[in-house]
DNA sequence: AAGAAATAGGGAACCGGTTACATATAAGAA
DNA sequence: TTCTTATATGTAACCGGTTCCCTATTTCTT
């Protein structure tokens, strides 16, 4: 690979005036620049962005963390990211902590080492929760570099994010159910560690004591946000006694596992019982099965967040922001054949 | 940031000797090595991946190109690589193309400024195809890197690549809707620019073809590996006088178009129509919708495209080798009962 | 016509590591 | 005891760019 050093013996000129023609800067007469531009050409001359970013101290790459790629919440996230980065000419390193709060610890260590502009990130975990977690909070702050978190929200979370409103989709649920004639409801609640999990079901609750929609203690079902908990949550819940009108389940995987278990146990939503989730659910439609849910707008999440790092990188003294993604409602009328 | 060179002189030694502790190279005495090491720890050393990759004239990262990283089918390939290179050590710099071959051709520009090690890649298109697709095959060659393809193949196709059983499979299917008692058959066809589309096309004819499943010219429907263009086509078929038992489309988005049409037409599959599409269509049994497939594991795709790379970085010399993901049938007796 | 300003380009230090080579001391072999 | 070898560390060049500073022409100004 030519450097820009055979570029400028070639032309005959040296290496500053090589570079003033790379970056377009000082001045350089058009002969000499046309010059240089065509061997540049005619040798595939490539500069190297390990040499810019030494000697520039400064990269052009940022650093993108995630639980898991895997996961169409993710995935969608990054395509968001990607696509503005792409316009602002910034390379994405991706690292995939597989939900180990351990390998989020090495990643962070090799974006250092790439001496990124700036990183988002999907923490694996709340931090603040365990003594790990508190550990990699005092790891981030001593990072000094622009950082977005995307969908994770703890006490003194000090950085940009970009989050969702829990509390109030959820919230609204509550009224959804209540509008569609129900007058009893249970929560397929996720992992109280997490303060997603609690807002979503604090959220459901303060909206069913505001709407009169009565939420038995025992109709709050103990999931973990994975379809396979919500499965067997829901299999044993379906067999009790007297069902409540309707189920409000707070993530896309655990209604999966709902409605795998209803099937089962045959009862179908949206007449046996109503069903109102939080997170899209695709393609339930095409299956035909009127399904209703509230949901947000992923590839949207990845853009803002991709926004606020930006903003962060050019003015890092300005004060924290966290922006909120809103909820859309999808009623597929399944709640409403319920009323009866 | 701290460099190398204040460490030494903290800890009153030279650069090389702190490098040496660094690569665990070299001697060392171990009080020296103990007092560098503290001093590291202490002021939070880390290392420069520019200067490292400048001075050793390689990197340790690798290109990854898909082109939509929110299309599942990608992100869990991107999954199974990121976990192998986790193992290796390497860093990914990803690069979703959009589908567009302008921003193949920019980003592999990108991916040699970095330098990266190697760049496993899935193409936007199939090069061959057009004018700009053969430019973008020259420029890949003139890279001389190495290079793994995902799932696209074409003429004189000169890297290792992971592919899939597309034209057994398809036979396959021929032969699995022929088994459950159909005898003529309808295919919903991908792009035929693309040699996948042609190999699965291909493939279901001379499957039906060994089997004596009959499939007619005017059962061929033109999709283009889209929903929509599915569902536009399916409508428009399922009005049809004469349907044939049985349909096979060539991968999930098209099913899903397929899927629909037939909901809206009162046609339902696995009574009405036999059913078997290529690709994973997930939860379609937690709907009720008993759907036959075959499919594939995307993401030891992505793991086997790693290995190769691997490979390949340690020996460039070695012969091409393309590896073929096995089809997995999944059949859920939506054939069987349209029988009758 | 003379001084100021704009234009063109070179020299060399610098970014933060690695590494070949040189040197010095300590330990082991003859 | 002396020569060899292993151990320990320093020196300086190098990787491929960027940029500050300096010099030399031109081109304006007045």
């Amino acid at each position: 690979m030519i450097t820009i050093k055979e570029v400028a013996d070639l032309a005959g000129v040296s290496k500053a005036t090589v570079s003033r023609v790379l970056n377009n800067s000082g001045y350089v007469s058009a002969q000499t620049r046309k010059k240089i531009t065509e061997i540049m050409e005619a040798y595939h001359y490539i500069p190297s962005a390990a040499a810019v970013t030494l000697s520039r101290q400064e990269s052009r790459t940022i650093g993108i963390v995630v639980p898991e790629i895997g996961n169409s919440f993710y995935a969608d996230i990054v395509h968001g990211i990607s696509q503005l980065a792409d316009e602002m000419d910034l390379s994405l390193v991706l690292f995939d902590t597989q939900n180990s709060i351990k390998k989020e610890e090495k990643v962070l260590q090799l974006l250092q080492r790439q001496r990124v502009k700036g990183i988002i990130l999907g923490p694996s975990t709340d931090y603040q929760e365990t003594q790990e977690g508190k550990q990699l909070f005092h790891q981030l702050l001593e990072m000094h570099l622009p950082i977005v978190i995307v969908d994770r929200d703890f006490p003194k979370m000090p950085w940009d994010a970009v989050l969702y409103e829990n509390y109030e989709s959820s919230f609204q649920a509550a009224m959804e159910l209540k509008n569609a004639g129900n007058k009893t409801a249970g929560v397929l609640a996720g992992n109280l560690h997490l303060k997603i999990a609690r807002d979503r079901l604090e959220g459901f609750q303060d909206g069913a004591r505001a709407c009169g929609l009565t939420v038995r203690k025992e109709h709050i079902l103990p999931g973990n946000f994975t379809m396979e908990e919500a499965y067997k949550v829901s299999k044993k819940f379906l067999e009790t006694e007297k069902l409540p009108d309707a189920i409000y389940s707070c993530n896309n995987q655990m209604t999966l596992g709902f409605l795998r278990a209803a099937r089962e146990a045959k009862i179908e939503t949206g007449k046996d019982i109503a069903f109102i989730g939080n997170d899209r659910i695709e393609y339930a439609d095409i299956f035909g099965v009127p399904l209703s849910y509230i949901c947000r707008d992923n590839y949207e999440m990845g853009r803002k967040a991709m926004q606020l790092l930006e903003k962060r990188m050019q003015f890092p003294k300005n004060g924290q922001e966290i922006l909120r993604i809103p909820y859309t409602v999808s009623l597929k009328g399944s709640e409403k054949k319920a009323i009866d």
